[in-house]
DNA sequence: CTAGGGTA
DNA sequence: TACCCTAGG
């Protein structure tokens, strides 16, 4: 998924509430794609109505924005338009490793292993256009925004981050800040312990944010350089090259520099056409950012009369919103 | 993932 | 009250 940066990338642990008043530019493929694997029953057969409906995303996106809002931040949705062409080998992988995926989920369920069914069911994870539109749907019900960019999600949000339209991206992938995203957050809403599958541990997992232009100060290198740096470790672009971290890429990139590293490296995709897609990456002016109030009454419509969710848990999450916003009118919402 | 109920 | 566990759809 996305670039690893992790190894040369420190990042700083803040409170939920550090973002309080702020535009928060949600991934939201990266969000429903968690959702989809996280929220599951002990096999890992996803929460569904009575129909066969998968709607995992959609408890996910309702209970994490009451959250949200509860703590005043002003979240936009931002979805993938069409993939760069030189995304396809990465599409196709993906794919075959859900195929594989479901293939062990269905041994481990007739082998009886709980543990193991739900860990690779995990990996099966499938958006749909309905799905993709209902979580739309939903947003638009809890009145927050979302925008449809033209190609990546996360070059969007780095754009309208840029712009200072919204201050932050929040993603757990680091790809947004190859696209020159000011701020990145990750774990946003997740805070506390956490257990580890598979295994009787739990980590704590806290909100943390990266500031682009201090990593590159401490790193000594430019944007262009950290670009440079993914590619040859590995984009959803291009393979990268076998051996090679972020921390030896760094190093050959701040010594040698990225032309030498082509030369000494056999790259199986042109490098310059990957670089471009990230400084040159395809984004749109054409949205518009407002929040409104929850509408209570089409919650319970969609979740509760479609999707068969319990009224009492919708109504009790928005009357507790209601108390947490309820000081506030439409227009000084609007100028949040 | 989060809510909510059970337990120390 | 703080933590843990499980249901949710």
């Amino acid at each position: 998924m996305g670039v690893n940066l992790r190894d040369i990338l420190e990042r700083d642990e803040i409170r939920l509430d550090s973002l309080a008043g702020k535009r928060v530019g949600v991934d939201a493929f990266n969000t429903l794609y968690q959702f989809l694997s996280t929220i599951r029953q002990k096999d890992g057969t996803p929460l569904m109505d009575s129909k066969g409906n998968v709607t995992s995303h959609l408890s996910g996106i309702f209970y994490r924005n009451v959250r949200l809002l509860e703590h005043k931040l002003l979240p936009v949705y931002v979805f993938d338009g069409e993939p760069p062409s030189l995304k396809e080998d990465t599409i196709k992988e993906r794919k075959e490793r859900k195929e594989e995926a479901r293939k062990k989920w269905r041994a481990a369920i007739v082998a009886g292993d709980l543990d193991r069914a739900k860990t690779y069911s995990q990996a099966t994870s499938q958006l749909d256009k309905k799905m993709i539109d209902e979580s739309k749907k939903l947003l638009d019900v809890l009145g927050i925004p979302h925008v449809q960019a033209p190609s990546e999600g996360e070059a969007q949000a780095a754009y309208m981050c840029k712009k200072s339209e919204i201050n932050v991206v929040a993603s757990q992938d680091y790809d947004s800040l190859l696209f020159g995203s000011p701020i990145l957050v990750r774990n946003i809403t997740i805070s506390g312990k956490r257990k580890v599958p598979r295994r009787n541990m739990y980590v704590r997992v806290h909100p943390e944010k990266m500031v682009l232009q201090e990593q590159l100060e401490r790193l000594g290198i430019s944007l262009e350089n950290l670009i440079e740096i993914a590619i040859l470790t590995g984009t959803d672009f291009n393979p990268g090259i076998k051996g090679v971290g972020a921390k030896t890429a760094l190093k050959v990139i701040k010594k040698d520099g990225f032309e030498a590293a082509i030369e000494k490296y056999d790259f199986q995709v042109d490098p310059y056409a990957v670089k471009k897609i990230f400084t040159n990456p395809e984004t749109t002016d054409d949205y518009k950012l407002s929040w409104g109030f929850p509408d209570e009454e089409k919650a319970i419509e969609l979740l509760h009369e479609k999707h068969e969710f319990s009224r009492e848990r919708i109504t009790n999450a928005l009357s507790k919103l209601e108390e947490a916003t309820g000081s506030r009118d439409q227009t000084s919402l609007d100028s949040w």
